[in-house]
DNA sequence: CATAGATGCTAATACGTATTAGCGCGGTGG
DNA sequence: CCACCGCGCTAATACGTATTAGCATCTATG
């Protein structure tokens, strides 16, 4: 193999074309300032050789000479590998690079970044952050060491999902759980239910009590309005609870958990919503096989993505500053898992 | 809004450590040739400033001086949007993302390359290819063009698919579709059929053309073993000449007109395999509903993206210099689309 | 004809890192 | 006492682009 051809730079197209290196940077920039200035005949001469030679501006030494790079950077939380919420994550990308198509940037994935304590870093050893204009940052937990630094160092970022401050308020773009968990409890008060379940996974992620603070605004007419936390692979001892409890309706948060609850019922002989009601918070974070068309609502991912980008874009040129937080509003679905309590068990 | 702080350089590592700019890379690059030689106590007070700074190199400088960037280019053939083939080529990514993230390597998506006659295009304007290392092309149809200038550049690439030659070799992780439909052919021949019909998609990109080969390859004992192009919306008329052809057997190239095929067949009364078997020739390209197992074969795709930065990451730095082109095995799929023919279709 | 202003371009420099030739210093051998 | 060598480090330069101060040259004006 020969040695490759060295690439063609500024200088060769200012010899070809009788010019300096700087000239070319002005033709290449199409500077048309009040100061700058190249005769119509010399920019057509540059342009010509720059046409012969095929020559494009190398983009490293585009961003290190000047600011921006036309490339967003996107970091996830989540370990990539192996990971069953790998699609719960692509809407979200497919959303980004839609938008970045749009307005022409280049997506970088921070896969390199390395995973300690089961948690991708965003600030190592060896931190790429600044290959990129800005940042996308995905991942269910955030951190908020790393937030607070990114305000510091002034890092343009936006994140994906409502953040608490950080040392600054956060650019997000976020989905309105409060408003939707609020709607899918007044709707179960409607059906005439009044012994509610909130089954948390325990987490504290802001999302998390996004939908907490939904369900608590609207319970307060409720005869009673619980909060439990119950994973997946206990769903027997949190479907014990509940009808112990006499609860007619379960606000799922997590949808494994959900799908879990609704086989426990069935393998006892109960219907759902006939003998109780299950409400899910949420698209499933990990696939989960199940043909029950839950009560619920969609997270609008692919929304969230393409906006997360048009922020970011706001946030890196400085404009736009008033809107850098954005709730998006989540579509409810009907489904067929909530029903009117059994007056049998309602009143007890 | 302040100015943010401008990022802390070796040059101030080296002004707070008391050395030079030059030691500074050269503890940082861990350089201990014997020509280099670093004081014990100078390295670590070096290291130290290091940490208490924070400091992270400049990715995009690094770049510029050296050689290597640890990013791997994704260049998509296919537009990104609108596309149905999205979910075709998203194992690819997986792979590829999977085996980047083993060796340290970021991801860049070209998302910016203008769509021009309904393709990408990756030479342009303002070319960004130099931003990576190197770079992976995905993609159906490949610019053979493109794959010419790739190779007079001198820049490292592999693609995603086998590729003829272009001004040279092109290193590719492909699928071994010749093998795999030769193998279903003989399969067939086992089961009884002697009238085949390969109904292709009219393309004549190389893995067509693998496809067809393989099918030839093996059809030598066949009484008949035609070629015939058809697509989805054409199906009627393409089971019309299967049926006045005596086929017994069809290789259906496009997932999507297997498909509907097999209910155009079905519609008439016919029933698959009994009165007529139909093979199909890799996954779905596009979303495709259906409930029909076919018999057929899976192209490994997340393996091909993983081989592909493995590929890659041996071009960039020059080592594997006979291992550029791989094939990899396709698995067989029984499905139940392939019975024995018909007797008294078989002999007309 | 001197001067001012406009025009068209270039020289110089910055960006932050990697690399390499070579400098000063202390020790050792003759 | 000099020559030489190994050690530890630095000065200088390259990478390719963007930016800006300012130098010639020309034109218009008094």
């Amino acid at each position: 193999m020969t040695a490759p051809p060295r690439r063609v730079t500024q200088r060769d197209i200012a010899r070809l074309a009788g010019v300096s290196q700087a000239t070319v940077s002005l033709v290449l920039n199409n500077r048309a300032d009040a100061e700058i200035r190249i005769a119509p005949e010399t920019r057509d001469r540059v342009l010509r050789v720059i046409a012969e030679t095929g020559y494009a501006a190398d983009p490293v030494a585009r961003r290190l000479a000047s600011r921006f790079n036309r490339i967003i950077g996107v970091f996830t939380y989540e370990p990539a590998f192996p990971s069953g919420s790998r699609d719960f994550f692509h809407p979200f990308l497919l959303g980004i690079e839609e938008y970045a198509e749009r307005v022409g940037c280049d997506l970088l994935l921070f896969t390199s970044a390395p995973v300690v304590d089961g948690r991708r870093r965003i600030f190592h050893q060896d931190n790429r952050l600044r290959l990129a204009d800005g940042c996308i940052l995905l991942g269910r937990e955030v951190d908020g060491a790393e937030l607070h630094r990114l305000n510091r160092d002034g890092y343009p970022y936006v994140a994906v999902g409502r953040r608490d401050d950080a040392g600054g308020p956060v650019p997000y773009v976020g989905a309105d759980y409060a408003t939707a968990v609020n709607r899918l409890a007044e709707l179960a008060l409607r059906h005439g239910h009044r012994r509610l379940t909130y089954v948390g996974m325990g987490s504290t992620a802001e999302s998390s009590e996004d939908r907490r603070r939904g369900y608590q605004a609207a319970a307060t007419t409720a005869e009673s309005a619980r909060q439990v936390s119950a994973v997946a692979e206990d769903a027997d001892a949190c479907l014990d609870d509940l009808l112990a409890d006499g609860t007619t309706v379960a606000f799922v948060e997590d949808f494994a958990t959900a799908v879990a609850l609704e086989s426990a019922a069935r393998r006892r002989g109960l219907t759902v919503p006939g003998d109780l009601s299950i409400v899910t918070l949420g698209d499933p974070t990990v696939p989960v096989p199940t043909d029950i068309a839950f009560t619920g609502f969609l997270i609008p991912r692919e929304e969230m993505g393409r906006q997360s980008v048009e922020v970011l874009t706001g946030v890196i040129d400085g404009s736009a500053a008033g809107l850098q937080q954005r709730l998006l509003p989540c579509e409810l679905v009907e489904g067929n898992t909530l029903g009117t309590p059994d007056p049998a068990v309602d009143r007890r």
